[in-house]
DNA sequence: TATGAATGAGACTTCATTCAT
DNA sequence: TATGAATGAAGTCTCATTCAT
């Protein structure tokens, strides 16, 4: 037992450290992917912006790939992690309430590391180890079929599943599009306008037309005037 | 005068000839492209594809970039010229027929050349001369908003060019998020049901609710029930 | 006196330990050549495959070729082993029947690890450490010398270091050559030709024709002595 | 007709350009192998040696080890050229005065570029594309297998596959031996000992003994018929 | 204008060895 | 004494581009 403490710990100590040298990796990769792009984001380059040998950085990451991959999975969660927080937030509100709420944390999402998602988007060939990665994985469908699941009395759509690709492909779309190609909608004055009509777009799509339900209402809600 | 007939063909040969070497070298790069991918797309592949050396390459196309920009050109070309017969065909039409015709459009358009389409979409990095080059240009939004605007007294949104850039900005990711990730949906038997929901999305967002236009009717025609 | 039995046994232990570190080493080694070739046999899988660390494995040897010396001198006492008894067992024998054992011998030895012996053999660049290492030492020449000595009286030969380099070498090449490149010369069948075709080599070069035993022949000429 | 003479040579010249830089690096890479060793034969290395740049190295050969695949054959052509000599000349001779010739030639051969010879049998490793490639083609025992067809009727041995194998094997590893283990006995004086002795062993173990012409003998015993 | 040999910077990756813990 | 993370020199090979012919 009289040694344990002296083991532990020296164990512990070379995991930590470990740990930070594949974190300093992958931190340094995405630095240099935005700094340098992808084509001149060699492994020498990404090893000495981490501060470490190339050795090194192949003990931890099998190919230049598999960095960008951890990159990739690294931004993919934080992405996710927006996502997953917005519908917590709205898994209790109607329809109107909560499209908005996620749409608006679509654009935030994008905002994390706008200029990482542009060479991720742009530059990162999808070859090899990463010709199934993807900045968006299939858990957006996901989650955001169980929401349909949970609201399904307030729909018009019946096919949950293509109705959860139509609007997350569309949501992701517009945010992604904005981001990378109209950063004039993404202005505090402009961004507001961009977060309705997306929302407007998805919640016609989705929603039982007023009429439908058998009665008149005035109208979905609009985020902007909400603000 | 006399000469001309002596001079003309010759140098309508030399430039015939010239733009043979260049449609030669742009086709062999698709299909290098294709075959290969970006990454292992070299000059000299090109070159030896095309049946010519990597000296006349070089003649007529300053860079390897310059080639795939070609490639892209051409590509987009192709798919405009889809989206733009559509356009000229769904002029007349109201807005319930248009837009499904336009959607189907898009699919179609898609299927051009799917296999290039992903080598293009995947691997080929925005970066130096490509980085402004995207496959879908700015001239599909103002193609289709000079169409909303022929139409605007059927539509309930205002701002025209923020509506084209929702509207095909969604329906080309949903037909490109289709034609990469999700084939299943683009079986005959599936891609009715695909387009009607592309073209439910669109003409909820943009069209005039019935009961705003002071009547009640009876929902927008379905493109699958029309088939 | 008193604490001997209890410090040696200690040592001892770690003696062992160490021994058996080393041969542990040497074992894998010789496992990992095999397996893996000599290009990729690298410390860090040796040591590994040893079950101890690379730092350990520099404790013991001061670099790969020490390790790869190590395995081939094991390989040569393996080798010689079967040789040496085999002399044993012939030297009281005459040279028609010495020499047909020691050829089966030679066979024999070169079945011992035949995987190993080709890796070494072909594999291994004879540079640094390893440059005067050979599979075959020179003790080979000696025993064999001084078996031909105990057998004088029976031999045509005179300069006996000649006839035991001569001798030795055929017998050595040929159960190489036939093990490398001709292992169908090695299969039950055909290995007893192998040995009678390389005894009679041998035996015809050394020993008194029976008609030469007491007299003077003219035999055949020379090569020297027609320069 | 005119143009040929311009075309033509150009062709030509271009076609000597070529041959000349593939000349050059193979032997480039025979001086480099001998100076430097395998190890530290570097493909940068060799192009500087050549003259030329490591991009023209692989225009010409695929990797390292098509270079030094190169140098063996160009090694073992040399060899082969003095052996078949040898053995053109011999071929009307008489076993007795073929044989020592042959020897001869064999020495000879091995001295044609000796440390070369060295290099490729100590360091070069027997691995990829190098597996299958040996200093001494079967064209050795071919050729010998066809010398003992025409002189049959002097031959006291009856399998004439094995008897080639057991001669070139012995000759071959005899001269080889001496050349990089005893170089004692290539001096001028001790040569013609060795090549006599080889030549002996050789002899006595082909031919017919003179009194063993025409009638039966005993001969030595069997090694297989004792199993 | 066409050819294709030549260029050479630079990319990725390996591995024997060291050394802090 | 053991560990294994770290090192970094060095190696092989690719490919966009140039230029003599």
């Amino acid at each position: 037992m009289a040694r344990r403490p002296l083991t532990k710990p020296r164990k512990t100590a070379s995991q930590a450290r470990s740990r930070a040298t594949v974190d300093a990796l992958v931190e340094a990769t995405a630095r240099i992917l935005v700094r340098h792009g992808f084509d001149h984001a060699s492994t020498n380059r990404i090893a000495a912006a981490a501060g470490v040998s190339v050795g090194s950085l192949y003990q931890y990451f099998p190919s230049k790939e598999a960095l960008v991959a951890a990159v990739i999975a690294r931004h993919r969660r934080d992405l996710l992690a927006v996502a997953q927080r917005a519908l917590g937030e709205a898994a209790a509100l109607p329809l109107e309430a909560a499209i908005p709420r996620l749409v608006a944390a679509a654009v935030a999402a994008h905002r994390v590391d706008p200029k990482l998602h542009r060479v991720l988007a742009e530059q990162t060939p999808r070859t090899g180890a990463l010709a199934d990665v993807d900045v968006f994985s299939p858990d957006n469908f996901a989650m955001f079929r169980d929401y349909l699941e949970s609201r399904r009395d307030e729909l018009r759509v019946t096919d949950l599943d293509l109705a959860a690709f139509v609007c997350v492909t569309a949501i992701e779309a517009l945010t992604h599009m904005a981001v990378l190609h109209r950063t004039d909608f993404l202005t505090d004055e402009a961004v507001g306008a961009l977060v309705d009509e997306a929302s407007q777009l998805v919640l016609r799509y989705l929603r039982q037309a007023p009429q439908e339900k058998g009665r008149a209402i005035s109208g979905p809600p609009s985020f902007s005037s909400e603000r």
